[in-house]
RNA sequence: GGGCGAAUAACUCAGCUGGUAGAGUGCAACCCUUACAAGGUUGAAGUCACAGGUUCGAGCCCUGUUUCGCCCA
């Protein structure tokens, strides 16, 4: 026996290191390519390799390592597929920003130097967030990290590319796009934020030009009239029913723009009139195309006005806003100025209020791909969990644009596209063309833009895994089991993912979705920095330890619902991973030698169970993990740890431990405990690895990591441990008469010092043979001089008395207490018992209920009446009795 | 404007196919009882947002209202 095996508390610091480093060295974190085992994989949603780790990250890493800990506990191959993603916005970025420092531009270097530069970045600080994963314990198999521009992945988004050009769903054309003039690139629909703003609505006046009449028109964007290239209204507009052939004379320039009718047109805004202005907004693009209108470009990539704005050209768009109106208002053209809220697209990467904006960019023809993604999750094949985000993906799935994949960054996988200088032939291959295959020309002109950042994150599943080579690790591990990610990326990358994966595939990438919530601030913000609010969880482990975080966040993570996260919460849990080393203390101080087979002969009832209990968090907590009901997995364990475990079992379990029940009792409970503690450690392994980990290195008997242990649920003698439902009952009734003496005492406020003597009576002999043997129990637990158990018999005077279950216990009061507090006592327990009866009289005085209600349910409210009401009654003769002593 | 979700104890949240409301934290009282004061024992605390409806019976199902959050345009 020794008790300084452990320290006193639980100092996770030290500890976390030694551990991670241990098992990184063991490589036990690595797949193996071809085994006999079942396949188990997981890739990672790549972090940013410009990020930093947020909650996000380290709630969706404990998720997913939860999940890979235990596939690996119950013996399967699993491969948790690591690796970063080269953000080409927000790198190219970051990087300016250093280089700005110097007072360098990217133009000032050139292409290529600036790519090398972003390399040098890559290499110095691109395993930041890498190195932060480790520190949450992930168990990625590092080893086969990839980033999304290595080579080989960019091998795959060369194939994807050209496969998908030479299939006829990649083209380029003149389109209307989003447009960041700070960032100078398109972006996807998706990359654009809407916010809606407070704004000004501008009521203009567009005169004939024949000065018969005019047009009040309603915009928000004044600045874009010079490039309106007509006015519409609606068809069946009244107000305009008389106006034929009309052209108007478009104010501060000297165009003459026709009139159409479209039934686009809403007639309730404004005055019914709308500016149309094809090569700034997007609807009016489509309202251009189809009645074949001009499109007139007015702002340029720069958010600055063009030629087109006359005087107003190279002034900022926003500026010639304000001088447009002023020069408007001037020449009496402005009617009124409302204030009016309205939504404004902004840059996800930049926040800069972004620019519909027509330019020749490259597409994805992406309906075709989205059928059969559709059609995956139609048939199941691939299963959205929680199940309402399947709606949000068909939603969003069949209303799917066109996917504009160009960037004019450099910062990316460029674009495979050359255009020869003299026959004008668009040249699209997997090797570089060196002769124009039309004209035999030389003189060809590769494409700069380079792809969407999400073109190569969406061939993630099985890119990592070698595509386009054949690979043995696609095959073991192809399709993955399972993807965790938050809602926020949903279409950005999972739907991606979907289409491009049964597009090359033939297979959808993954047979779970598994989508988590966001983690928020205690009060449910978002967590930013502009609030202020961001709590960094390299900060909380510092503090808690890196399994109090991930105990807190498995805890709160209910499926569907958002997190919000206080650093109290997790103060909360380390309570817990501190009490968990406390129990092992304890046990360290008797348990001598590894667990042997458990003989149910010898044991007592409460090893008994304390088994049974274990066997049902074993069974719940798998089957949890399988439905990802994360937050009851935590509880479970939680609950069976400090109610079960703690609370009860080693407590009832000291006195044979510390060897008053003779020898072979003692033996055999702490065979118990010896097993219990395994196991316990085993389950709560996934969720808290550390802490587990380094009590298995110290418990007796056990060898090598706990991670390649096995989930009790699949040891060799996983039957004899018995879920004993009898046996549960019958704990319930003792620790019941113990809590009710108890709750004497302190009612009474009897020191613990004053041991009592307690009579008990019950009528069933059953109950009567199992109390007389389990009599020490509640000597000790409840602190008793003496326990008497009866069949019945005259009560005794100057009594306390609880009932529990129809058993009567009596607690000795002969020269402690004044009888008033327990008359006090005994009239609140028969106002509780009387509310209770009242409601059970009335239900089934209800014939309704008697008549239709299942006979299960209406025996069962019988039953419950029949014992409230004997309990009444012994309640009554209780208080009678203590009348007279009072 | 369209859609989705949430509202349960002071706080954070569970609550399965409808059957007398649960946990943790916090609070109050007592206790250094030989693993743990980062602990133990006991206790108080809820018109399940509001209004209707279905049902013998509604936190749960249906309709509407309010408030909040999110997504899309």
């Amino acid at each position: 026996m020794s008790s300084d095996l452990l320290s006193k508390g639980y100092e996770p610091n030290a500890v976390e290191k030694k551990w991670y480093d241990y098992w990184e060295k063991e490589k036990l974190f690595a797949a193996e390519e071809d085994s006999d085992k079942k396949s188990y994989s997981i890739v990672i949603p790549p972090p940013n390799v410009t990020g930093m780790l947020h909650m996000g990250h380290a709630l969706t890493f404990t998720m997913q390592d939860i999940l890979c800990r235990y596939r690996r506990l119950r013996g399967d191959n699993v491969l948790w597929m690591p690796g970063t993603d080269h953000a080409g916005i927000a790198t190219q970025n970051v990087v300016e920003k250093k280089l700005a420092i110097e007072g360098i531009t990217r133009q000032d270097l050139g292409r290529e130097k600036f790519i090398e530069k972003v390399w040098e970045w890559k290499e110095e600080y691109g395993s930041a967030i890498i190195n932060q994963l480790k520190r949450l314990g992930s168990s990625c198999d590092w080893d086969r990290e990839r980033f999304t521009m290595d080579e080989g992945l960019s091998d795959a988004v060369r194939k994807v590319f050209v496969d998908l050009y030479n299939q006829g769903l990649i083209y380029r054309g003149h389109y209307i796009i989003n447009w960041c003039p700070r960032c100078n690139t398109a972006l996807s629909d998706l990359e654009v934020e809407h916010a809606d703003k407070d704004g000004k609505l501008y009521h203009v006046r567009y005169p004939f030009e024949d000065g018969s009449g005019e047009f009040i028109v309603a915009t928000t964007r004044p600045e874009t009239m010079f490039g309106d290239t007509a006015v519409a209204i609606h068809p069946e507009d009244e107000r305009y029913k008389d106006f034929h052939d009309v052209k108007i004379k478009l104010p501060l320039t000297d165009r003459v723009i026709p009139v159409i009718k479209d039934d686009y047109v809403d007639m309730e805004f404004g005055t019914g009139a709308l500016k149309v202005t094809p090569a700034h907004d997007p609807n009016d693009f489509d309202l251009g195309k189809k009645h074949d209108l001009e499109s007139l470009k007015v702002i340029d990539d720069k958010g600055a006005m063009t030629e087109a704005a006359g005087k107003f050209k190279g002034l900022d768009r926003f500026e010639c806003r304000k001088a447009a109106v002023k020069e408007l208002e001037a020449q009496g053209f402005l009617v009124k100025i409302d204030e009016h809220e309205h939504s404004v697209g902004h840059c996800y990467r930049c926040q800069t209020v972004v620019e519909p904006n027509l330019s020749q960019q490259w597409f994805v023809k992406i309906k075709p791909l989205a059928d059969k993604a559709i059609k995956a999750v139609e048939t199941g094949k691939t299963r959205i969990l929680p199940e309402v985000w399947k709606k949000t993906y068909f939603e969003w799935m069949y209303n799917i644009r066109d996917w504009c994949i160009s960037r004019q960054i450099w910062w990316g996988h460029r674009i495979p596209a050359w255009v020869c200088s003299d026959c004008g032939k668009e040249i699209v291959a997997l090797d570089d063309p060196t002769a124009c295959p039309d004209c035999s020309s030389k003189n060809l002109e590769q494409e700069t833009d380079v792809l969407d950042t999400w073109f190569s994150s969406a061939l993630w599943p099985f890119s990592t895994m070698g595509w386009p080579e054949e690979t043995k690790l696609q095959e073991t591990f192809y399709p993955t089991s399972v993807l965790v990610t938050g809602f926020d990326i949903l279409f950005f990358w999972v739907a991606r993912m979907m289409m491009m994966g049964i597009h090359f595939k033939e297979e959808v990438p993954f047979h779970d979705v598994y989508i988590h919530a966001l983690v928020r601030d205690d009060k449910g913000r978002k967590m930013s920095k502009s609030l202020g609010n961001v709590i960094n969880p390299l900060d909380v482990i510092d503090e808690y330890g890196t399994d109090a975080l991930r105990f807190t966040l498995t805890a709160f993570a209910a499926m569907g619902r958002d997190i919000k996260l206080s650093v109290e919460r997790v103060e909360g849990y380390r309570h817990f991973i501190n009490k968990l080393w406390n129990a092992a203390r304890f046990s360290f101080m008797h348990i001598e030698k590894g667990c042997e087979p458990i003989n149910y002969d010898e044991i007592s009832l409460v090893d008994k169970w304390i088994l049974s209990k274990m066997k049902g968090v074993s069974q719940r907590v798998a089957k949890s993990l399988d439905e990802y009901k994360f937050n009851e997995v935590a509880s479970d364990l939680y609950k069976f740890v400090w109610h079960e475990l703690c609370d009860w079992y080693l407590e009832a379990a000291k006195p044979a431990l510390f060897g008053k029940a003779g020898d072979a009792q003692m033996a055999a409970s702490k065979n118990v405990l010896a097993r219990v503690l395994r196991d316990t450690l085993i389950m709560l392994h996934p969720v808290v690895p550390f802490v587990t980990e380094e009590i298995w290195s110290k418990l007796p008997g056990t060898e090598g990591s706990i991670m390649v242990a096995t989930y009790p649920e699949d040891a060799i003698d996983a039957d004899s441990i018995i879920l004993d439902e009898k046996i549960e009952k019958d704990m319930e009734t003792l620790s019941s008469i113990v809590s009710g003496i108890r709750n004497i005492r302190a009612e009474m406020n009897i020191a613990l010092s004053k041991t009592l003597n307690v009579i008990v009576q019950t009528e069933d002999s059953d109950i009567r043979e199992m109390l007389e043997c389990q009599k020490n129990f509640i000597i000790n637990l409840a602190r008793l001089e003496s326990l008497t158990i009866q069949d019945k018999g005259d009560r005794p005077k100057s009594v306390a008395t609880v009932l529990v279950e129809g058993i009567s216990v009596f607690v000795d009061l002969e020269g402690v207490i004044d009888f008033s507090k327990e008359l006090e006592r005994l009239e609140k327990e028969l106002g509780k018992v009387d509310k209770n009866l009242d409601v059970l009289t009335k239900k089934l005085s209800n014939k309704g209920f008697t008549d239709k209600a299942p006979a299960q349910v209406v025996a069962k409210s019988i039953e419950e009446k029949e014992a409230l009401e004997d309990k009444k009654a012994k309640i009554i003769e209780n208080i009678e009795k203590t009348k007279p002593l009072v």
